[in-house]
DNA sequence: TTTAGCACTCTTATTCATAGACTGCTAATA
DNA sequence: TATTAGCAGTCTATGAATAAGAGTGCTAAA
């Protein structure tokens, strides 16, 4: 039974077949239970009697989109049964006022620093949706060193700012005791240097860079250092890091089953595991511009098969989502991930565009 | 049975029966199961016999220390039991080499934003004792403005950085398109009227202080906003906060309990209730100093009375600790506790005391 | 004061029987 | 041909009954 065969079958099907999937599906997804025959009738409408539905129950079933766990039992929905589901709802249902609201206000401040944006984006998600909510970081690789600047704090201390292309600003520490005037002059010798590149470059010309550098600033140890720690933070920015928020709806999520205990110790270890994790994220096929999910076995890990994954790409190559049961609302899930994904994109554009603003 | 009986009962108590509690206790901590005469022969030492053991065990039960869920099954130690065990083992256990290196490793920053500091103590604080950890931050009171700085990012927006006494940083973006020298000069003007205030000071005369720089900074608006951002941003960090992390611990906790889910579910809410959880902390009675717990149903909350509550106030009004199972592992929580408290408050010491050396 | 020995208590696991929820099939019906 | 009523058959869930086992409390002796 290919691909192809199972779609045509779904074309094939009488209306009345998929609105008793589609019923399926939602009631389970709302109860948690197995659905039966007579289920069905009472929510669905009683058009037909319920032996009807048993009949059409029983070609779903043959065909793969619902199945039951003995002889006499209700029918839950198979992966197959949730991916026709979810490929039906495309429409995106609007997301309430109070929604957008929140959302609004999470987002008054700019320029904030990545890591932050990003972890409030994250906590943002978990919070309207119920579920975990990830937010993998955009690669870092072609954004452009916008400035870097050293700041006198006191006596001993000097700081740090960094900020790149997409609005990203980082503040590192140094111990330094030379004057505003002296680092004045190192930041703007820093900068002829390096503002413009790209930050896969400044990596990569490290010691090139040194070279010039050093030249450059004589005299200045603290221009060195900071070129050093300059690296160190760029090193750690374009590694790809993964927040993830709402750990505790994981509780709600997880007690009810049967394997409670043991499914937990698995996601605990999967989710402290930023690699794999971040693999499994990666590999869904993505939609341009849209929402993806993997669905319970559609899953690359085995850990995940419990679970599905919702995915949405927020331009930069990073992507943000839920990690929820396969029984989860997933128009309330779309709809919020698609919302919030956008409205990142546009901060970070939005952040771009500004600085190729100023740089003409 | 007054508390002053229970104390002389105690001290009357003959060795072994100190040691045979001390055992309970101690068994019970690591296996979770209810303990009997037979278990503490074979772990204790078969110096006498399981009838003597027996003979003791009712008196123990007898002055409450330990109970039995029903006539025949092994004991359990009451909170008094475990109350006996806690002041029992006042010794601190030392730090392994593993968790010393962490610790120094974690802190290797020297003046970050205070925010992130705390949050990087409950890390570790959870990390390190496998439990739920929380920092509640300082109280801020007291603490004087060291300085506050405007800083041009680019042509649209302006970085506040705000050092305060203890080390804080925190910065805060400004949209503003003043040139660096006009920052430059509004930031000395802020800094002359404010440099050395307590923060309540300021919070507290706002009016005053508007109007004088109203005056002072005639023609500088940007100078206005950063008063008032400032304002904020003091108002915002003079409330208390509480950084709980590794609740993804508290699943290892509360799985293997019957009620686990309503429990989980009451626990859950708490955390969220910064409020509450933050008296449920501050009701502790301290030792000055030193790691203080409540156990149980000493608990100030009712919803805390199934698990234990350790703290250490590490200065400034700020506290530190873990929530754990009432079954947890005292001494590896006291003594990674204690250091961390002291290593935290070593860390806050040295920024203030940096600061003074600087005024002088 | 300690100990051996035994009766007694309560839990836990297992088995068995019963009620109930659904389906699948057959035969009748539109 | 599609639908339906009715009923037999399947499996779960629940509770009662039973047996095995862990552990104490007590008594009488050392």
């Amino acid at each position: 039974m290919t691909k192809n065969a199972k779609n045509k079958t779904i074309k094939s099907m009488d209306v009345r077949k998929r609105q008793i999937l589609s019923a399926i599906v939602d009631h389970y997804i709302k109860t948690g239970q197995a659905v039966s025959s007579q289920t069905i009738l009472e929510t669905y409408g009683p058009q037909v009697s319920s032996a009807t539905i048993r009949n059409d129950m029983k070609f779903l079933e043959k065909y793969g989109f619902i199945s039951k766990s003995w002889s006499s039992s209700g029918r839950t929905p198979t992966t197959q049964g949730y991916r026709f589901f979810v490929d039906w709802i495309n429409e995106l249902s609007e997301l309430g006022r109070k929604d957008e609201y929140a959302i609004m206000e999470s987002y008054e401040f700019q320029r904030q620093r990545l890591e932050d944006l990003l972890k409030r984006t994250a906590f943002l998600l978990s919070s309207l949706t119920g579920y975990v909510a990830f937010v993998l970081s955009p690669k870092l690789e072609s954004t452009e060193l916008e400035s870097i600047t050293l700041l006198k704090l006191d006596g001993e201390n000097v700081l740090m700012v960094i900020v790149s292309n997409l609005g990203i600003i980082d503040t590192r520490v140094i111990r330094s005791s030379y004057s505003a005037e002296e680092l004045e002059e190192v930041s703007a010798l820093l900068n002829r240097s390096l503002r413009g590149r790209r930050l896969d470059q400044i990596r990569d010309e490290a010691v090139k860079q040194m070279n010039e550098i050093e030249r450059e600033t004589w005299g200045y140890p603290v221009a060195q250092e900071a070129f050093a720690l300059l690296h160190q933070l760029i090193d750690q920015q374009m590694q790809r890091h993964l927040y993830v928020e709402g750990i505790l709806n994981l509780l709600k999520i997880v007690f009810t089953w049967d394997e409670g205990l043991s499914q937990a110790r698995h996601l605990m270890a999967l989710l402290e595991d930023e690699e794999r994790f971040t693999q499994a994220i990666e590999v869904i096929p993505t939609k341009p511009g849209g929402v993806s999910v993997a669905i319970g076995e559609e899953n690359f890990l085995d850990d995940l098969h419990p679970y599905s994954l919702v995915s949405m790409g927020y331009g930069f190559g990073g992507a943000l989502g839920i990690l929820g049961p396969v029984r989860m609302d997933y128009s309330k899930v779309f709809s919020t991930a698609n919302y919030i994904g956008n409205r990142l994109q546009t901060i970070l554009t939005v952040g771009q565009r500004a600085t190729a603003m100023t740089q003409n």
